[in-house]
DNA sequence: AGCACGCCGACT
DNA sequence: GTCGGCGTGCTC
């Protein structure tokens, strides 16, 4: 017997230490099972003999050894480890995330490897009229004489219980067979015809390969940054290497997935939160046997085993679903990179609206800038206009200008896409007599109101409630809507354009399965049409037909407390004008706005988001904040809200023996209520990184002794991309 | 986190 | 008399 230490998947910042036996040897990185306090937990082996054991007469043995090679090669182990202390959460708990279903709940991985299937010693010396009264097994038998069959090739011929009644007279064994990684392409795909800048980044991509490289590709929408990807590949694909493509959640659709496999005769696989748990396994074992050859997933494909990964692309770099926004707060596009660094591998980021830290980072030459100015096909740019809506009498929100122009594209046959990032009929009822507003009983919010369900919705807890008939102020019976939501905007637009079909985006919608393609198919038809929706148009969806986009309201976010508010907005308006007029005619945008002088605003329709993200850069820059100072945030939630404050109170206190970082907070977040719970929040910000963490580190030791700790549900995360 | 232990209030 | 509320302690 000897003491293995292992990482379990509880929220205890320790490892704990059993005994084995040491044979069959355990390694680093195998699961097993074993007894804690009075249950059972898979967790990882994570040292061999540690030379400070815990101590020994207390030691348990550990159940079983699940795995005989380590389910976590070291590469892996390595990038978990630095993830863990990076983001401060749990080791035991990363280690646990970055496995498959099936595999965090125990199951054999051998249960699930290829087989083969041969004749017995016996099954060889039978006679040939053994099985004269059965002759499906008798054929199977004859199959097998000359070679063994694998799994896949003898089900094509024979069925699986003929398989199994000779399994079971033991005429026939199983045998795992060596998997086989992916046969590589004889002659690189032929692809489009490059651009002299996309010829550029290909060439640069292709240069730095083998070694650790990181590349940003600036290409504005249309530019062809798919193409660049394709042809990035290509190259690697003749040296049987794998790639990994992470693109945002909304972005993996199936022609996506097409478009690789068209290009490439090589297996393309992908993993995004709708698989099944079998079929996640069998995409975890392809990408570790080398079987697959491009894997295009979200964020989680990160951790996938792979054999031989020589390229990670980053599509959509800047998107905020690359950060998970629960538990283990990673950011996708981060730890790839650190991958990149552990696998000797290039990096490539591509975005039509990069990150600021990403473009920070390759204006310092941190990165290798790859720009891609111009679009493809040679189309201009949609222009941007602004439409002032001071002084103006709006008819449903939107000016006469507004309408003028909607209708004049309607008349010629083209789309118009009218964005509104509200959804439900209207943000609140309001008493017509005392002003009084239907709020959420458990959130500091309002309830939207939904015409069609007939129901107040708070959009922040998810409850939902009867329209009431009076006035909770006053009793009236007057209650009116109270602003303009993406179904009542549908619903006006109808009135307004009786003959125009009208196809409404947003998540109520798009509820029913096959609703959102039966959406899109729609779009796809020409003809005029209008198109009501929120954030989900900005992303990943193009619409050829649509000559004119309409933001209803981009005043939200001018003068919203989140920093980032600025670069977001930027970033959807670019991103929502680049998916218009990508046909023969260049689409417009009309942005509907009180602040038409609005200096960010000027800077977008004018100079365009390279600009804008420069000058942000530079005011980032003035005011210390991210990337030019770290930021990590605590936040805390309870029932009582002076149990919020005092918990983040005495974080602050233990920081204050740190000067060297700035501590803002703490207050109340910006949605102070959710789900009936107080939250708070602290603001830590650090010019140094080591800083940083040697303070939480400490700090994270002395948590678990303060009473209040009890109480109050805290979190942590560094490098926040929403401070709410 | 989970789970047991333990000590006080309102029920069959 | 018990069921069950959640404070406290522990997990190799």
């Amino acid at each position: 017997m000897i003491v293995v230490r292992v990482a379990l998947p509880v929220p205890l910042r320790q490892h704990f230490d059993y005994l084995i036996n040491a044979d069959p040897k355990p390694q680093v990185g195998c699961r097993v099972l074993v007894p804690f306090g009075n249950r059972k937990l898979i967790g990882i082996i994570w040292q061999i003999a540690p030379t400070d054991s815990f101590d020994a007469s207390k030691l348990k043995a550990v159940l079983s050894l699940l795995d005989t090679s380590p389910v976590l090669p070291p590469l892996l182990c390595q990038l978990l480890s630095f993830a863990a202390d990076y983001y401060h959460y749990p080791l035991g708990e990363v280690l646990i995330s970055a496995l498959p279903a099936l595999l965090r709940e125990g199951r054999n991985l051998n249960d699930y490897q290829p087989k083969a299937y041969q004749l017995t010693d016996t099954g060889k010396l039978l006679n040939i009229t053994a099985l004269k009264r059965a002759p499906k097994q008798h054929a199977l038998w004859q199959a097998l004489q000359a070679h063994q069959l694998t799994e896949s090739v003898l089900l094509q011929q024979h069925s699986r219980s003929t398989l199994k009644q000779l399994l079971e007279k033991q005429l026939v064994e199983e045998l795992i067979v060596a998997p086989i990684p992916f046969t590589p392409p004889e002659t690189e795909a032929t692809g489009l015809k490059l651009t002299p800048s996309q010829a550029l980044a290909v060439t640069a991509v292709n240069h730095a390969s083998g070694r650790f490289e990181r590349l940003l590709l600036e290409g504005v929408t249309g530019s062809g940054k798919t193409e660049v990807y394709l042809q990035a590949i290509a190259s690697l694909l003749l040296k049987q290497q794998q790639v990994l493509v992470i693109v945002p959640e909304i972005g993996l659709t199936p022609q996506t997935l097409a478009r690789f496999q068209a290009r490439f005769n090589v297996p393309v696989l992908c993993w995004h939160s709708a698989l099944t748990d079998n079929e996640r396994l069998h995409c975890w074992l392809q990408a570790s046997t080398g079987a697959a050859a491009i894997i295009i997933g979200t964020r989680s494909a990160l951790f996938l085993p792979f054999w031989q990964l020589g390229l990670i692309i980053i599509d959509e770099e800047h998107d905020q679903s690359l950060k998970q926004q629960d538990g283990f707060r990673y950011h996708a596009r981060d730890l790839a990179i650190k991958r990149a660094a552990l696998q000797h591998c290039p990096i490539l980021l591509g975005s039509a609206t990069p990150s600021l830290e990403s473009l920070h980072n390759a204006l310092s030459k941190r990165f290798i800038h790859l720009p891609l100015p111009d679009r493809a096909a040679g189309q201009a740019l949609p222009s941007f206009e602004l439409v002032d809506l001071k002084q103006q009498v709006l008819q449903f929100g939107l000016a006469s200008q507004t309408l003028a122009q909607i209708k004049q594209q309607l008349t010629l046959g083209l789309q118009v896409m009218l964005f509104l990032n509200r959804r439900g009929f209207a943000p609140a009822l309001s008493c017509q007599e005392c002003g009084w507003l239907t709020e959420c009983q458990r959130c500091s919010a309002f309830t939207t109101y939904h015409k069609q369900s007939r129901q107040l919705v708070c959009h922040h807890c998810g409850a939902s409630k009867a329209i009431p008939r009076q006035c909770g102020g006053c009793g009236s019976t007057q209650l009116k809507p109270l602003g303009q939501g993406t179904e009542q905007l549908e619903e006006n637009l109808q009135l307004l354009f009786p003959d125009i079909a009208i196809t409404r985006l947003d998540r109520d919608s798009t509820r029913r399965k096959g609703a959102l393609h039966q959406a899109l198919e729609d779009i796809h038809q020409t003809g005029a049409r209008l198109i009501v929706g929120t954030q989900m148009l900005a992303k990943g969806h193009h619409f050829p037909n649509v000559s004119l986009v309409v933001i209803v309201d981009v005043d939200g976010a001018l003068y919203s407390s989140d920093f980032r508010a600025p670069e977001q907005l930027a970033q959807l308006l670019t991103q929502v004008a680049g998916r218009a007029g990508r046909g023969s005619s260049g689409g417009k945008v009309l942005l509907q706005t009180q602040y038409p002088e609005h200096a960010l605003l000027q800077d977008i329709i004018q100079n365009g988001y390279a600009s804008f993200a420069r000058s942000a850069l530079a005011e980032r820059e003035q005011t210390r904040l991210p990337p030019f100072q770290h930021l990590v945030l605590f936040s805390a939630e309870a029932h009582q809200s002076i149990d919020c404050q005092q918990w983040l109170q005495q974080v602050t206190d233990f920081m204050r023996q740190y000067p060297a970082l700035q501590l803002l907070g703490p207050i109340p977040a910006p949605l102070e209520r959710r789900a009936g719970k107080y939250r708070w929040q602290l603001q830590l910000y650090s010019a140094g990184r080591n800083t940083v963490h040697q303070a939480l580190d400490q700090l994270l030791l002395q948590i678990a002794s303060w009473p209040l700790s009890r109480k109050v549900k805290w979190q942590l995360d560094v490098d926040p991309t929403d401070l709410t």
